[in-house]
DNA sequence: ATTGAATAATAATTCAAC
DNA sequence: GTTGAATTATTATTCAAT
């Protein structure tokens, strides 16, 4: 039951503004996911979800944002060209 | 003196396991920031930290790791010069 | 705009059950 | 190993003050 309960709060908060625990188990009861808080805190906990602030000073329920692949070794083709550029332009 | 403290809490959360707001304050006091539990919980919100699990059933505060700037637009260089290559070198 | 004391709200844990 | 009910622990907010 747990592997597809978290699919489900990670749909979940995806879709909605999810500002506490008892929201989120209230939702998944909803789903047929038979859950209480504390179950969800620990969900939350192997989820790595976190609170993050969202206008007006409330905050919600969201997943980590997984750090994007470093590109920043491609960026030397830009200085490359540019002493091509210098070298045989000017 | 926000600023400040600020920097100071990322200090002290890089260093040291962190697992409470009373902790954290009580810390920031001893190293000059007199403060309390309501204006760490404001920091913590401000400075995007979440508590992530450790080892042993714990858990830390830990700054969320801020995705990189996007560099995939970059990448579009090597398509050029792929197309370059079998343009004239084919 | 920032902060603290008090409080309310929320989340984590314990302990028992399965 | 997973879960819920009850509890404890922790955090967020309110409201007043600066």
């Amino acid at each position: 039951m747990k592997i597809s309960r978290h699919a489900k709060i990670l749909e979940i908060i995806a879709k909605y503004d999810v500002e506490t625990q008892e929201e989120l188990s209230a939702m998944l009861v909803k789903e047929g996911y038979p859950v209480t808080q504390a179950t969800v805190s620990r969900d939350i906990r192997e989820l790595k979800l976190t609170k993050v602030a969202v206008s007006s000073g409330r905050q919600k329920y969201a997943a980590i944002s997984h750090p994007q692949k470093d590109l920043s070794k491609y960026i030397r083709i830009f200085r490359v060209r540019w002493i091509w550029r210098r070298t045989f332009l000017s």
